[in-house]
DNA sequence: ACCTTATGACAACACCGTTGACCTGTTAAC
DNA sequence: GTTAACAGGTCAACGGTGTTGTCATAAGGT
């Protein structure tokens, strides 16, 4: 039998479909995305998938070994847009606020995908490019290698559990999101100073806050601590440094 | 006809099904809970649990409307038995580390679970209490409203945000798991100097690091931040203060 | 003892991912 | 040009899934 998947690189015979379509990787991802988009993450089945583009669902079997390895395919394809549309300065904390912000709001886009590749590790190109630049922001920046890897973990990590989570919401039923952002007026606003003294007297703050994503906030949080962090690094290596650093702009 | 969901107040009749098993709410999370535990978290299925419990599948329908409600319950009774091991010491920064390990080692306990409550908000009575009192712990350390208001969202959607990103690595299918932790030894390893020169240099750290996760770290970094802020609120109204807090123990 | 009805069982529906066997058009070699 | 190989599209089937409409019956209140 030969083989099912084959790479792209060797794929040469353009056979179109019963439909007149003609497959490919590329399209296949595109197709993807926009099914997803257009009519939730429970619409992405091969079934589904394979109608949408006039083909046999067993057809995209010679292009992916199984519905995980399109998955993939997508979070990368997600990565590398992200990638693209960002440009280091050189300011560490700078760059990282704004690659951060980037991804976050490139999740939220596209928040059915972003929920499904958020805790996925492609190991493809995009990815991989991503990884090398981040990762050289924070060693060129001064951090060692040790603290470079865990800031790194930690960066990713946030962007990418903050981005799953608040697409989550976003991803969900008008009527419920509506409903969850009532509970706190209705529930939590409402709720007696002597039973709940603390959060009868925050209900304010909680109100107007609890309806915003705590992302750009907890970023903020990771790239105090990392310059904390990396300010006592470069004393206790004796360099005479007081960072210049873009400094966060005053929470609002 | 009548409803097919009855309430749990008014379930009086207790007919045992064929194998003799007598239906409750509580008997069916926690079975369910038992299922995931012991057969993963593929193994959640109405059929399946149906088989479990000795009941025909469509006999769970008479409690719960659709398998996400059965979610939700498995749910609400996690962040119940989450609470109820917390007992603060009045050291604000060691029992929030406390309180976010908790959680996130309940949502790993139960990874499916976690996933899908993460982003949801409940009003209900667990959650009224854990909100009540992490904001008691922020504002009896010092931290004005607004900022208490702000580090405690930060501080939760982080333990949520992470311990759905772990849970759901940890719900994939053993093989993909252990696939994903192989593509940081055969891929990213095995990158040559010249063209990713910052991977190269930290292989070894990204290996170890990848491999875990960062939830802990990243807890660190908020409470240092936290930390750093209340040091800089005390001083500018006057008091003498350096904090004696538990200081985080020096990251490994 | 009877009647109501809650609750369990059954069968069916429409999906799902995946596979093996088959067929056919494209392409490369002659 | 002709032809032979085979990539790649199609078909049918398997065993799984959540969910629902209908029926049967035993439990409980009277």
């Amino acid at each position: 039998m030969s083989e099912r998947v084959v790479p792209p690189a060797a794929r040469r015979r353009r056979r179109p479909t019963k439909h007149g379509v003609v497959l490919s990787e590329e399209l296949i991802v595109d197709t993807a995305l926009r099914l997803i988009e257009e009519h939730g993450a429970d619409a992405l089945s091969v079934r589904r998938l394979g109608r949408a583009l006039g083909a046999d669902p067993s057809s995209l079997y010679r292009y992916f070994r199984h519905t995980d390895d399109l998955m993939l395919a997508i979070a990368d394809e997600l990565i590398g847009r992200t990638l693209r549309t960002w440009r280091p300065t050189g300011d560490w904390r700078a760059d990282l606020r704004d690659l951060g912000l980037r991804m976050h709001a490139g999740a939220l886009a596209h928040p059915r995908a972003a929920v499904l590749s958020s805790y996925r590790v492609t190991g493809r190109e995009y990815e991989i490019q991503a990884v090398e630049t981040v990762l050289g922001v924070l060693r060129e920046a001064g951090f060692p290698d040790a603290e470079a890897v865990r800031i790194y973990h930690a960066f990713v990590d946030q962007a990418l559990a903050h981005g799953a989570l608040d697409s989550a919401s976003a991803a969900m039923p008008k009527a419920a999101r509506e409903a969850e952002a009532a509970v706190w007026r209705a529930t939590y606003a409402r709720l007696p100073a002597d039973t709940h003294p603390h959060i009868a007297a925050t209900a304010r703050h909680l109100v107007a806050d609890m309806a915003r994503s705590s992302y750009p906030a907890a970023l903020e949080l990771l790239l105090g601590a990392s310059a904390g962090r990396l300010a006592e690094i470069r004393s206790r290596s004796g360099h005479p440094t007081a960072t210049p650093d873009s400094s966060a702009k005053a929470v609002p």
